[in-house]
DNA sequence: GTTACCATAGTCCTCAGACAAGTTGAGGAG
DNA sequence: CTCCTCAACTTGTCTGAGGACTATGGTAAC
């Protein structure tokens, strides 16, 4: 499901070049065209290259040398964490996190403290607080499932729920814009249904509701 | 003093931009000021604020987004994930892993091929091969568990679980070493039920067996 | 009251041109 | 031959101008 996303030139240019250098086209240490002629090149202008260039100067794959020129420092991008969840289809990263954040909902069953579950409190309050952007309203969706992960005490989930959230943001504000919330107080009931499973320590009732909500997600995705 | 400044202002730019960032100076998903405005803050012109954004962007750091602004979607560079995991507990690490493997041996029940059960079972009886070292044991025992994550169809899942493995498989031939698998036998099966149970498309059982075989597993560790 | 539409201001995106600053290499002076 | 100068080329920076998109508020119709 790929929706329509106008994707900036500059970014294009950007893919374009990094696809080029992984070619081989230019040799690992070698000097690309000028900005002029890979502007004529690309047919976008001289700005756009530029940027084009910094983007992937900041991944380490170009160095541009003032005077001299614009030089391959990296062949092969060590597959970034978030280049795999970017290309990755929204469904795949969806199941990837419902395994993330359930077996977070059990753990969290057992282990929260009172403080934990303050936090979870808190954070379950500020999803409905009126006059809210949508994207605020999504930051806060976050922080309330992020606030659960911590809550397992186990910090190499807490990681990897972290690393989700930018892919996972961008989608739901993007849905959320396109098909405003069906039913937020289902939303918000589901929600709090997990919350009152950590709370009196139930894990099989936090890992039910968890995947029921995190189900009903993957199917608006779909 | 400095020699000179060899730097160009777009870098130091991006630099002094990221520190602040760093700072909470903008909170996660937070919006940064126009272009314009930043660029009188820095006192350098329009196009050297675009590129340091850009630059920023390649790092994952910042997402601008036309018509409405740049925005902060990361605090810090993630760290490098081996470096998360050498550094987490066994524990910690196979907990996490029970959340990814559990998912997966859930969706491999619903999603897999014929020619992946092959793989799988295959996999499973290269575990008691006669002759085995340690190390080779080991190896064919994440074979088998890989197997099933390739099983899923989620790239995700996938790309997750290997991530894992270098800091398991250490571990496992480092417990197995000094106490030598106390029960083969009953391994051996455990592995078997949750194989059977995505052979006969049981996405529950699958779950129940997975759990219950790394749980097992967890419970060795401690 | 609710919804749909529209106008508007604010934002990023792209381009073009100009000049500054740095690097490189060729060719002349010694 | 060595050293110096200089011209050509490259990236760095700034400015100005539109274009495209987003968010917000008001207004009218239902």
């Amino acid at each position: 499901m790929t929706q329509v996303s106008r994707t900036p030139l500059a970014d294009q240019a950007a893919d374009l070049l990094l696809t080029r250098v992984r070619a081989g086209e230019w040799l690992l240490g070698g000097k690309l065209p000028g900005e002029t002629t890979l502007a004529a090149q690309l047919g976008v202008g001289r700005s756009t290259v530029r940027e084009a260039i910094r983007r992937l100067a900041g991944r380490g794959v170009l160095d541009a040398r003032q005077g001299s020129g614009v030089y391959v420092t990296a062949l092969d991008v060590p597959d970034e964490w978030g280049d795999v969840l970017r290309r990755a289809d929204i469904v795949t990263v969806i199941e990837a996190r419902t395994a993330i954040e359930v077996e977070a909902a059990m753990l969290a069953a057992q282990r929260r403290t009172p403080a934990d579950l303050r936090a979870i409190r808190r954070a379950l309050d500020a999803r409905t607080l009126p006059g809210q952007s949508v994207q605020e309203h999504v930051d806060a969706d976050m922080a309330l499932h992020r606030a659960i992960v911590v809550a397992s005490h186990n910090e190499v989930l807490v990681e990897l729920f972290d690393g989700f959230v930018p892919r996972v943001r961008r989608t739901m504000i993007e849905m959320l814009r396109i098909r405003p919330t069906a039913s937020e107080r289902q939303d918000q009931d589901a929600h709090a249904a997990v919350v009152e499973a950590i709370a009196k320590r139930m894990p099989d009732a936090a890992v039910r509701a968890s995947r029921t909500h995190l189900d009903a997600l993957k199917a608006a995705l779909s």
